[in-house]
DNA sequence: TTTTATGCGTTAAACGTTTAAGTTAATGAT
DNA sequence: ATCATTAACTTAAACGTTTAACGCATAAAA
């Protein structure tokens, strides 16, 4: 059709203005007349111009309506984690509302260096495994918000990992006398292990680590003693490593009557093998998982769960972003009972 | 720290140099004695210089190595449907093995226009409902990709629905005489309903239309007549519209014995519905999916399904796009059966 | 020795805007 | 009639790069 792309400038000399003008009517309406203003849109959509260069935008007024969610593990994974989409939808529709963008970041490359420069924030979900990324979200001179876990002097949205766990745990161990966990990311192991003696991971930052302390101090209120070798390690809350988990920790014996799930996919790939085993949940078994999806509600018997809105920490964070908050917000959590049967 | 981000020019003349070698340096190695570059290059990064500001890149090398992903439905559908999630898993995987960034367009926008200006293209998943958004694809000076919709003259991954159809119903026909569908954005309809005489929407580029060539190719070799009442439409592959559906089709008299389903999510979704009813799978009812989810494998009795990988479809539209693939192109599929019992 | 080529750099013109500062002319107050 | 104020534009300097085109040594070829 055109043979070239227009500009500003090809319609300011079409129109005998100046380009200052033609900004001013697409940017600024109060800096012209409004019959200029009108008849300049008008004359535009007719030629064909449909608005000031995007990219030329960026650059001269340092803003491009991008947002980066950064996504701590692969976008591979976080797509498929009911969770962590659930979260992204959150992120998405409060962008959507302030006519911002999502560019999705993969946690997997090591640095933000080629996209800092243009997005106009981001959105770090979930600890990234990359300590130089959040070495350079640390000092990134766009807005960070974290979501599950902290940068200092960065705003970060969480629930109060401890007491979920801490409540949830305690409704498990009322009944029960022998723990075992399964835990998340709790060292730095790419594979289902139990955590003996390994080094644990980033204990201040990491919610696994707050999950963890939530029940202990549980199972230490009821006087139950839980030992590493109780503990287990998944690299990521997935079907296939948490029937890995599952497997082991329904073979050892004396098989402990409780376990505390960090998250509902370990705890029902749990129910489900339990269950396939004859095993008689709740009553010889009781779990617990973390998070309240869907899926937890509609398994039988239901799951004993943390529910928390991963949509609204999406949206919560958005909004953070946006509004430029700068303090620490935490957000309500909520213990879901399972059948007692 | 620093008092203002450092440019190019800055860095010139520290190191009494023109800002063409130090651009040199950082993107034609070749234009430059290798001594200089690495001199260059240490020095950048002793003083903090952390290489060419990326949005005056764009600005004046039209390109940022952004690849915007339109969604047909809203990013929030998107991301919760296991089959489009796999689809946007194989993009980004795609894209970010070649460096590029993944934005995320939610179809429910009218407008590419604030991004066409510096994204470099635009890979659009299923069809838009709104058409503006099409009509400017079709004219979009970037390049473009559908999956599993046509814009004429643009590349276009696909597989062929109608065979796929044609073949998974053929099979389920061996034994049923009677049939329901139940159809996916057959018509414009917001909520889940018979079709009747409804105006079928976008005869010629919806994938469910030439699904239901298939399925109605094969009812004809069988001599089986479907009328328009035996036919649903669903707006959305979702576990909601799908219920409400099934127990329709469950209710109505005679019950037909074949049910013919545009996914997986809604063959699950009535499977369960007829199980719960006591009604025999497969012997009193046979189902037949769409896709291949894991789901569908899960199920017991398994799923008679087409499978088709989302994630190779991803693959390969990002491939198409950045290699500037302009024919279009077939993926396989492959019928999957259900347990025969 | 004169040409031709080659390697290494520099100069300066884009890329397409936005916006502070400046210029008129018209309006209003005194 | 005079001066301050304002409305409506224009001018021109950024924004931070990239990249043709050019210049100048030094090396190779004749």
């Amino acid at each position: 059709m055109k043979k070239t792309k227009l500009t500003l400038k090809d319609v300011a000399e079409q129109l005998g203005v100046s380009t200052a003008t033609i900004s001013n009517a697409f940017n600024r309406p109060d800096q012209l007349s409004k019959a200029k203003r009108e008849e300049i849109l008008a004359q535009c959509k007719k030629i064909g111009y449909s608005g000031p260069n995007k990219a030329a935008q960026i650059l001269r007024k340092g803003t491009s309506n991008i947002v980066a969610l950064v996504l701590a593990d692969s976008i591979s994974y976080m797509v498929s984690d009911p969770v962590a989409s659930t979260f992204i939808k959150g992120v998405s529709s409060a962008l959507q509302e302030n006519g911002k963008h999502l560019l999705l970041y993969a946690g997997d490359s090591d640095s933000i260096l080629d996209v800092v420069d243009f997005v106009d924030g981001f959105i770090c979900y979930g600890q990234p495994r990359n300590t130089n990324l959040v070495a350079e979200l640390a000092v990134s001179p766009k807005p960070v918000v974290t979501v599950d876990f902290d940068i200092e002097d960065k705003p970060s949205i969480n629930i109060d990992n401890e007491e979920a766990a801490y409540r949830v745990a305690s409704h498990a161990l009322t009944t029960g006398d022998s723990v075992a966990i399964l835990g998340l990311r709790l060292i730095d192991s790419p594979a289902t292990c139990r955590i003996y003696d390994s080094p644990l991971i980033d204990v201040e930052t990491s919610i696994a680590h707050r999950r963890l302390d939530g029940y202990m101090r549980a199972a230490e209120d009821k006087g139950i003693a839980v030992s590493n070798d109780a503990i287990w390690h998944l690299p990521e809350s997935d079907r296939h490593f948490a029937r890995q988990a599952a497997k082991e920790v329904l073979t050892i014996s004396p098989r402990p009557n409780v376990v505390l799930c960090m998250s509902d996919i370990i705890a029902l790939e749990l129910l489900h093998m339990a269950l396939e085993k004859g095993i008689k949940v709740p009553s010889e078994l009781r779990i617990t998982g973390f998070d309240g999806i869907e899926e937890a509600e509609r398994a039988r018997p239901r799951l004993t769960t943390v529910c928390q809105s991963s949509s609204q920490k999406g949206v919560e964070a958005a909004r953070s972003l946006l509004e430029q908050v700068t303090s620490k917000s935490t957000l309500p959590f909520e213990v879901r009972l399972g059948e007692t049967v």
